[in-house]
RNA sequence: CGACACCCCCUAGC
DNA sequence: GCTAGGGGGTGTCG
C-alpha cells in the first residue's frame, strides 16, 4: 500500500486581536508537490485544520499516510482521542461548551476513517525543510487583497517544484478535486504547449 | 397581552471558596433593553434568582413573560413545582433542612402568581446572542470596588445597546424601580438637557 | 447518588 | 487572540 507524508501548516494574521482574520494554509508532500490556499475571514486553527484536510483529500483512500504538523490542536485530538470523546458526548468540551470548528473536525474525521492516518507531531521552526516550506506557503497564501468583494473564496496553488506553481484555478471544472486527476491534466495540457 | 422574552444570567467569583463572595447579575430583554447589577457579598445561585426578579419586576402585572435561565435551580423550582411543595411543608428541603434563599423565592413567588410567566431551560455558553450578552453584561456588572464602605450597595445600569448604558441610581428616588417609569424619567431629563 | 450553574488553578500548542 | 486537556472547589435542589 502506498505510503504518503505530508508536512501541513497553517498562518493567520492577528493584527488587533478582533474576530476573524485573512489566514492561509498549505500541505508539503514529501518528494512531490505542494498545495496551498487561503480564506479571508479565519483562525488560525481553521487553517491548521484545513491544511490537513486537504492533503487527506488528495491521497487515495486506503492509503497509509503520515500528517506532520506542528498544531497540538490537531494532533492531539487524534493521538490523545478527543474526537472520540466529543462523538461520544454530543460535541462539548470538558468544561460543557461546544466544540469549536466541528464543521471541519466532521470533515476530517471522514477523511481519516478512510484512510490509515498516523499523527506526528512537530516542532515549528525547527529547521526541518519540509515544515519550514510549509510554514512559507501557508505564509504567502494568506489573502492580501483587502477589497475582495468575495469574501469566502479559496485559492488552491500546486507546487510542482518549489519555484514552479500552477494554479489549480483552472482544473476545478473537474469535479472533484484530486490531486493525481489534476497532475494528469496538467501532464496533458503542458505536453499539447510543447 | 403583550410578551416579554427575557434572558436572565448570574455571575460570582469564587475566589478561596471562603464566605460569600462578589456577583453580578443580568437581565436582557430580547429586541428591548438590558438591566444588570452587582452585590459584593452573595452567592451564584441569588444572583441567579436575582436576575430574574429584576426581570419579572421590569413586566408589566398580567403580562405574559418568558424567562430563558440555564440555571436548573431557578427553572426547576417552578416547573418541577418545588415552589409548591415548599410554601406547603413549611419551606422545608426533601432531606428536612430548611430551604436557602427564601426571601428571594418569596419575591420571586409575589411576582410570578401577577405575571404569566413559562420558564424555559437553556444551555449556558451554547452561542445564543442573548445568553452570551446575559452573561457578559452579569460579569461586568461584579462590584471590583474592594475598598467599597457600603458592603449592601447595589447599581442598576440600564443598557439602551451594549455600548450605551445609563446609571439608573440618580432614578431611584421614584420608590418603584419599574423600567417603563424609569424610562419615562431618562426621557424627560435628556429631553432637559437638549 | 444525580443534575444545573458559579468559579479557581495547571498544562499544551499555534 | 485561537483552542483543547486535566485537577480542585462552592452554591443548591431532588
Amino acid at each position: 500500500m502506498s505510503l504518503f507524508e505530508v508536512y501541513t501548516d497553517g498562518a493567520c494574521t492577528n493584527n488587533q486581536g478582533e474576530g476573524l482574520q485573512p489566514g492561509g494554509w498549505a500541505a508539503v508532500f514529501v518528494d512531490g508537490p505542494a498545495l496551498s490556499g487561503g480564506e479571508s475571514a479565519t483562525t488560525n486553527n481553521r487553517m491548521e485544520m484545513r491544511a490537513v484536510i486537504e492533503a487527506l483529500k488528495n491521497t487515495p483512500p486506503h492509503s497509509h499516510v503520515r500528517i506532520y504538523s506542528d498544531s497540538a490542536y490537531v494532533i492531539n485530538c487524534f493521538n490523545q482521542k478527543w474526537i472520540d470523546k466529543w462523538e461520544k458526548n454530543g460535541w462539548m468540551t470538558s468544561s460543557k461548551k461546544p466544540v469549536e470548528n466541528k464543521d471541519l473536525w466532521l470533515e476530517m474525521r471522514q477523511l481519516e476513517k478512510e484512510r490509515q492516518v498516523e499523527w506526528i507531531k512537530v516542532k515549528g521552526h525547527s529547521g526541518n525543510q519540509w515544515n519550514e516550506m510549509a510554514d512559507t506557503l501557508a505564509v504567502a497564501a494568506i489573502p492580501k487583497d483587502k477589497n475582495n468583494d468575495d469574501q469566502s473564496r479559496k485559492e488552491i496553488c500546486l507546487y510542482l517544484t518549489q519555484d514552479e506553481k500552477i494554479n489549480l484555478l483552472s482544473f476545478l471544472d473537474c469535479n472533484q478535486l484530486n490531486l493525481n486527476d489534476v497532475l494528469k491534466n496538467v501532464l496533458v495540457k503542458l505536453q499539447k504547449l510543447e
